[in-house]
DNA sequence: GGAAAAAGTTGCTCTATGTCAACGTTTTGA
DNA sequence: TCAAAACGTTGACATAGAGCAACTTTTTCC
């Protein structure tokens, strides 16, 4: 199993070296160029996505044809769109690289038959959502509950690397602001 | 078991009679008075709650004062901080009852032990975060990604529980916007 | 049942942020 | 390596929604 993966799931669980190994083919190796959709609006999400090196980002796109970025998966972590992998519904997501990018790939049906039969999977997947819940609701209270300067100062202490990394387009999209707001607030900051 | 978690449980799990009246004794009634809190903010969280009936809300309020109310659980439906209830670290937010409720508590170390050692309610807890999740997302994207005319028109269609039986004033708190924006927003529908 | 409090409505004004356009800088890929 | 495209910045202007105050209506609870 990859040293990444194999420690991620060392953190979280006392899985012991034989499962380990035995749950290693489940996941195949994926290169990701720049940019490159992963999963697009309308389509149905067939696989989980564990980040080796690179970045994802979950985003969708509304009526007026703005971006709306809702999560981005660094090296490390898992990242889909668990809504439809769950559901079974087209996402109203999309899934893009955002770097040249490794990741490994689960299909939706393997990653559920070892969370109900593979008590480590089990508890990794009870993790993700239990991150999840905890990101939105800082999320919800921090993004709603104050005004761009605001968000922006939160983005910058609670997930820099999003600032390094990142454009200032996708940061933009992420704080729910337009590009030229965030601009002007870099400015004077 | 109370007939409604009973439902709950059947609709979600394959439990039997026997284990299901052996989760009971976990779960004691309490009464709770329009407008009581359950939790306040800065409290460390130390149940889940289970409506019977009335309604529990789950709301911050920011430094200016204004209410953000994130979530609502109507009857048949759990609802706490498991921010708080998962990290053990004081909540940001407060549960407090809209309505006369009843409602069933189970503590937090029970709950958990349970959701270790007993499948149902590590299925019920997967079913809850799943549903969290899936919420949250299309919260995110649909709040944000419009104005407010296009958010009422959202929850009138996705949450009509919460127009017919909540407060202007919490409603509004529910979409981000003021009760002086919805008064004439609704004046204009 | 009635006084007091809370919630809802509405007019006026103000401000933060969006929109659009112009322009410089950086990145991309043939 | 260089042209084209994407990105970032900034000014002028437009506007959705906030803030406040006055008033009406509904709810609460002695």
């Amino acid at each position: 199993m990859h040293p990444i993966l194999k420690s991620y799931f060392r953190d979280l669980t006392q899985i012991d070296e034989e499962k380990l190994e035995a749950l290693s083919p489940y996941f195949k190796e994926k290169t990701v160029k720049k940019n490159e959709f992963l999963l697009r609006e309308g389509e149905v999400c067939r696989f989980n996505y564990f980040v080796l090196s690179g970045c994802l980002r979950l985003f969708s796109v509304n009526k007026e044809g703005l971006e709306n970025t809702r999560y981005i998966a660094f090296e490390g972590k898992f990242g889909t769109s668990f809504t439809s992998l769950i559901t079974g519904d087209p996402s109203i997501e999309y899934i893009q690289s955002l770097e040249k990018s490794v990741v490994l790939t689960i299909t939706k049906d393997d990653f559920f038959y070892l969370v109900e039969n593979e008590p480590a999977v089990n508890k990794i997947y009870r993790n993700i959502l239990e991150s999840a819940y905890i990101t939105t609701q800082k999320r919800i209270y921090d993004l709603q509950g104050s005004d761009s300067l605001g968000r922006l100062k939160w983005l910058l202490k609670q997930q820099p690397r999003i600032f390094n990394r990142l454009s200032n387009k996708v940061i933009a999209s992420y704080l729910g602001i337009t590009q030229y707001t965030l601009s002007r607030l870099k400015a004077n900051l």
